[in-house]
DNA sequence: CCAATCTTGACATTGCCTGGACAATCTCTC
DNA sequence: GAGAGATTGTCCAGGCAATGTCAAGATTGG
C-alpha cells in the first residue's frame, strides 16, 4: 500500500536544468556556495534532485528575475519567497532595469532561434524554443517580448515574400499549441471572474486573441477562449451560457472591414451587463464604432492587463 | 472477435527497432547490461519481443529523450516511467498508452462527455475528458474510436442546427491543441523517415490531417505537419526543402472542388521521388485524379498505418 | 547467396564531477 | 563619486563513469 508512495523520483542534473532554466555550473556554485539544496549522489557521485528541490530553485530563479540577489534570499522561507515573487512581479521596479538591459541581448536571441527554426520548417525545434523562453523569462515577458514580436516578424516576412505559406502555417500552429498549452494550465481559482474572448467575424488572426486569452488567465481570470472569427449572435449565445464579466475581442486584420461595425453594434445589444473590452493591432482604425458602443480600447498587453484588475474590483 | 487470447504476437529485432526508433546494438546493449526486457528466443536464437516489451521500449525512449538516464530509469515501474514522462514534457498535454481492457460503453461514455463539455462550452472539462481517454486506452483506440467520433458528430449537430458556431470552435480548438500536443511529444529518433502531412489548397478541414499527423509520429516517422490549405507549390517547396519519403493529403471537405485536381497535377511533378499518399472522407470522390497522378489513396486510419509501414522497407 | 541477427569486445561520446580562476557587477566606504 | 572588497555568474582543464556505437566473425532464415 504505502509503497506505493515511493513517489521520491530523483532528477538528474539535465533535467533540472531544464525545468528551471538554471545552468549547471550555477546550480553547483550555489551548491557550493549556500547549500541552496543538498542533492543526493547517485552510485556513480552524480546529483538527483528532489521534486521538493526544483520547486524551490524555480523560486528562487523567478526571485532573482526579478531582481533580487540570491545572497539576499537563500535563507528565506518557501512562503517569503512567494510573497516577495509575488510583489516583486506587481511593481515595475526601476531596480530591475539595469538587468533586463543584459537580457536584450538575449531575447533577441531566443527571438532569432525560433525564425531559425521555422525557416528549417522544424516545429519541434520552435517548441523546445519556446519552452525555454517560458522558463528563461516571466509570462508578461515572454508574450510581449518574444511570441508578439515573433508573429510580427513573421508576418511582415510573408508580407515581403521570404517566407512561404508553409512557414508561416507551422508557425501558426506551433505557437498556437503552445499559447494554448499555457492557457490549459492555469487553473482558476473559485470565484474567479470570467471572461469571454474571442475574434468577430471575419477577423482572422487568431494570436492576438490567444495572446490575451493567455494574460487573462495569468491574471486569475476563468478565461473562455472561443476561437476566430465569430459572429456577433454567436458571442450573444455563449455569454447568454456563461455570464461573463468581460467579452474581450481582438481585432487584428482587417483594419478595414465595413461590416465590422454592424457586428459590434449588434453585439452590444446583448451583453447582458458584461464590459466589453477591445484590442488589437487593427482596432485603433474602428475608434469611432468603438466608442459608439462604449466599448473600451485597449493599447497594448500592459494596458489590457490593467484594466482587467481595474474591472474585478 | 476473439478477445487476445493467445494472441501474443512476437516480433523481431526489425519490426521493434521500427516502432521505438532504438538501433539493434542498443536493444541488445540494454538487455545485457540492465536486463531491460527479456525476449523470448526462437528456435534459431532471434529476440522475439511482446507488444508488452516495444511499449516498456517506448516509454524508455520517451523518457531519455526527456534527459533521464538509462541506468536510473529501467528499474522502474510503468506507472512510475508514466508520470515521469507526463512531467518532463511540462506544457503540452501527456501522451499516455496503458493497455486496458476497454469496454464499448466506456468508450461511449467517453464521447458523449465530451459531447457535453463542448455544450458547456467547458474547454478545461473537454480536455479533461481526453486526457483521460489517453490515459484509458491505446493510442490508435483513442484516435479512431473517440477524437474521429467526436468530431464527426460534432460536425452532424452543427450541420443539423443543434450546435452554434463557437462550439464548433471551441472544440476544434481544444481537440487541435490536443492533437498537437500529441504529437509534439513523440520523438525524433535520428534516421527515421520525413513524412510531410497537410491539405491542398481550399481544404479547409484539419483535424484528419491532425489525426493522421500523429499516427505517423506513432509509427516513428519524422513528421513536418504544415497545416490546412496549402498551394502546391508551397508543399513543392517544402519538399525541396525536407526530402521527405512521403507526402501524405488529408482531403475531408470539400468533397467537390474542381481546382484541386489541378493543384495535385501541379504538386505531382514536383514529388522528387517521395510517395504521394491521399486519405480522408472525400478523397474517393478524387478517385480519377488520384489514380491520374499515382497517389496511394486510403481508406482508413489502419490502411494509412499499414502503407505507413511498407513504405519503411 | 543475401539479408538479418547473433555474440563479443573494444571504442567514442556524453554528461557530470571537482576545483579553481576570472570578469562583471554590486555595495560600501572614504 | 571613485575605488576596495565582496558577490555572483561563467568558464576551463582534467578526469571518471555511464552510455551509445561500431567492427568482426559466426549463424540463421528465406
Amino acid at each position: 500500500m504505502g509503497d506505493s508512495h515511493y513517489h521520491e523520483c530523483r532528477h538528474p542534473m539535465g533535467v533540472v536544468c531544464r525545468r528551471t532554466g538554471l545552468k549547471p555550473d550555477l546550480l553547483r556554485a550555489w551548491e557550493k556556495r549556500f547549500g541552496v539544496v543538498r542533492p543526493v549522489r547517485s552510485s556513480g557521485n552524480l546529483r538527483l534532485y528532489s521534486d521538493a528541490d526544483i520547486e524551490k530553485l524555480q523560486l528562487l530563479h523567478r526571485a532573482i528575475r526579478g531582481g533580487r540577489r540570491i545572497g539576499q534570499i537563500v535563507a528565506l522561507t518557501p512562503e517569503e519567497l512567494e510573497e516577495m515573487v509575488a510583489s516583486d512581479s506587481q511593481s515595475t521596479a526601476s531596480v530591475r532595469t539595469l538587468r533586463s538591459r543584459i537580457r536584450r541581448q538575449e531575447i533577441e536571441d531566443r527571438v532569432t532561434n525560433c525564425l531559425a527554426a521555422v525557416q528549417d520548417l522544424d516545429a519541434r525545434e520552435l517548441e523546445l524554443q519556446l519552452e525555454g523562453a517560458a522558463v528563461a523569462m516571466s509570462q508578461p515577458q515572454l508574450l510581449s517580448r518574444v511570441v508578439a514580436p515573433l508573429m510580427e516578424r513573421i508576418g511582415d516576412l510573408w508580407n515581403e515574400g521570404s517566407l512561404r505559406v508553409a512557414h508561416e502555417h507551422l508557425a501558426s500552429s506551433a505557437v498556437r499549441s503552445f499559447l494554448a498549452g499555457m492557457l490549459s494550465n492555469n487553473e482558476p481559482s473559485r470565484g474567479a471572474p470570467r471572461a469571454l474572448i474571442c475574434t468577430p467575424l471575419h477577423q482572422v488572426h487568431e494570436m492576438g486573441a490567444l495572446i490575451i486569452s493567455v494574460t487573462a488567465a495569468f491574471e486569475g481570470w476563468d478565461v473562455t477562449y472561443l476561437g476566430p472569427s465569430l459572429p456577433a449572435e454567436e458571442i450573444a449565445a455563449a455569454v447568454l451560457q456563461k455570464s461573463p464579466r468581460a467579452v474581450v475581442l481582438s481585432i487584428g486584420y482587417p483594419p478595414d472591414d465595413p461590416r465590422l461595425p454592424e457586428q459590434l453594434r449588434k453585439l452590444n445589444r446583448h451583453l447582458e451587463g458584461a464590459a466589453l473590452l477591445v484590442g488589437g493591432n487593427s482596432a485603433q482604425a474602428y475608434g469611432d464604432v468603438l466608442e459608439e458602443v462604449g466599448a473600451i480600447y485597449m493599447n497594448g498587453i500592459s494596458e489590457f492587463r490593467e484594466t482587467l484588475r481595474n474591472l474585478r474590483s
